[in-house]
DNA sequence: AGCAATTACTTGGCCAGCCACATAACCGTG
DNA sequence: CACGGTTATGTGGCTGGCCAAGTAATTGCT
């Protein structure tokens, strides 16, 4: 019982990299999300404690600027995880504006468990690709991505 | 002004393939959703409306099962499109359970603005690529996400 | 010093997307 | 023909994500 095969719409026919990436990015985000369900995790979330991990006690605009979403999906984010007891926000001393976040025992604990997620994923994905194609890839998506960021 | 080159954190340092999907779908979606805001659609809805530009009067299960999405979304979508007035969604005649979708001229109108802006959004994408490269990336991005789907 | 920008963050509102549950109509079997 | 199972869809509840508007603290300029 393989999927039946979605149909490409003809609209999209002139569109064949972006409807590629469309469904990459679904496929690769499903099952990242169901990955993550284990941790009991939303997708996202994942990307923040992995800053926290590398350098914990940022600011929550120095975690937004790593990240690159919105203030409002940071904020409400992180207060989520801060009700899930996995991390901590205090206003900073020098500027009562800034709020410090940093990582509970809780949070720290959930490294390994994600870096594990993190190579399930890349296996995953990877099987059936070559290290040289994984590169070519790789690079590949850096430009896309670079063409899409810059001069919006 | 180039973005602050967002650090890559080191737990994804095994995961450059992920990493990438990730910034890559970003960027992707982001800019997608910035053309679509200008015809007043919400990413996600054109997709379905591809659909009914190909083949019009088709059940809610047949579009569900093209875009692949989950039927609550679908449902949700589809109604919201109708309080817009671009669709239509009657009850079979043959089996009342079933929902036809069809479009309306407002929604028929919409077929060449979004080409238009599918025919963008992969100008934009791949401003940088040649022909070649275009074709190697679509190629090993299907294989990946053959890869993420199959065998789930 | 004082008052306007700027910065950091929060909140509300909206839509996409998922899961889980509920409902209605059809189908098949005893 | 009645009843359980399946199918098609709807709804509630949660999160991620965006924009826009609001608040509070700091900075800057006069």
């Amino acid at each position: 019982m393989t999927a039946p095969e979605p149909p490409v719409p003809s609209t999209a026919r002139h569109g064949r990299l972006s409807y590629a990436v469309f469904q990459l990015a679904r496929a690769h985000r499903g099952q990242g999300a169901a990955i993550l369900r284990e941790l009991d995790l939303h997708p996202g979330q994942e990307l923040l404690l992995m800053q926290l991990f590398d350098q914990d006690g940022l600011t929550q605009s120095e975690l937004l600027g790593c990240v690159g979403l919105d203030h409002s999906t940071v904020s409400k984010s992180l207060r989520r995880m801060q009700d899930a007891g996995l991390l901590t926000r205090e206003p900073a001393e020098h500027d009562r504006r800034v709020m410090v976040v940093r990582l509970t025992d809780k949070g720290r604990a959930l490294r390994e468990p994600i870096a594990r997620m993190w190579r399930e994923l890349e296996e995953t994905s990877a099987r059936d690709l070559t290290d040289e194609e994984i590169d070519t890839f790789v690079r590949l998506a850096h430009r896309i991505t670079a063409s899409l960021t810059t001069r919006a």
